[in-house]
DNA sequence: GCCAACGTTGGC
DNA sequence: GCCAACGTTGGC
């Protein structure tokens, strides 16, 4: 099991917003970063637990818990000619960019990104590292640890 | 709205 | 395969 953090702009998905959808999941479209898609392809499962992550906004930070209900599969919206995430190279023989769903487990206080940076024990954290831009990483074990025993 | 950081693109 | 130009991300 693996544990991650999936960034989402809450004008687009918020926690609440995921709560309140059918079967209170979301397929995560529209990722077009290879590095995400990777880890939504090749690594997350079942059952992974996911902070999510309100990001580009006024109060960035960990909002709540999720977890991965659906392991990746075609990215629909590649296929859309459209639509804004349509790929002109991507077939449905050559699927170039995949999704998981994820599914709304809790809603947390908000963490932000300063008390976030604020934790030595953090330090190391992906999504604290200048210039850092994916909006899919894996955490530590340790970190989330950490983090679920100060929500 | 600014801008640093980074990924992608495409000419060579 | 290099690398400059460009577009995007995302905190501030």
């Amino acid at each position: 099991m693996r544990y991650w953090l999936m960034k989402s702009e809450p004008s687009d998905v918020s926690i609440d917003d995921l709560a309140t959808m059918p079967g209170q999941t979301v397929a995560w479209y529209g990722v077009r970063n290879y590095q995400a898609r990777n880890f939504m392809r090749d690594q997350m499962r079942v059952g992974d637990p996911v902070f999510f992550y309100h990001s580009s906004c006024e109060q960035p930070g960990i909002a709540g818990i999720a977890e991965v209900s659906k392991v990746a599969y075609p990215d629909a919206t590649q296929f859309d000619p459209v639509g804004k995430y349509f790929d002109p190279k991507a077939t449905s023989q050559n699927p170039r960019w995949f999704n998981v769903d994820v599914k709304f487990v809790r809603k947390t206080r908000l963490v932000g990104i300063k008390e976030l940076r604020g934790w030595p024990k953090l330090s190391n954290m992906r999504i604290l590292q200048t210039g850092n831009r994916l909006s899919i990483t894996p955490v530590d074990p340790a970190e989330w640890n950490f983090i679920m025993g100060i929500l």
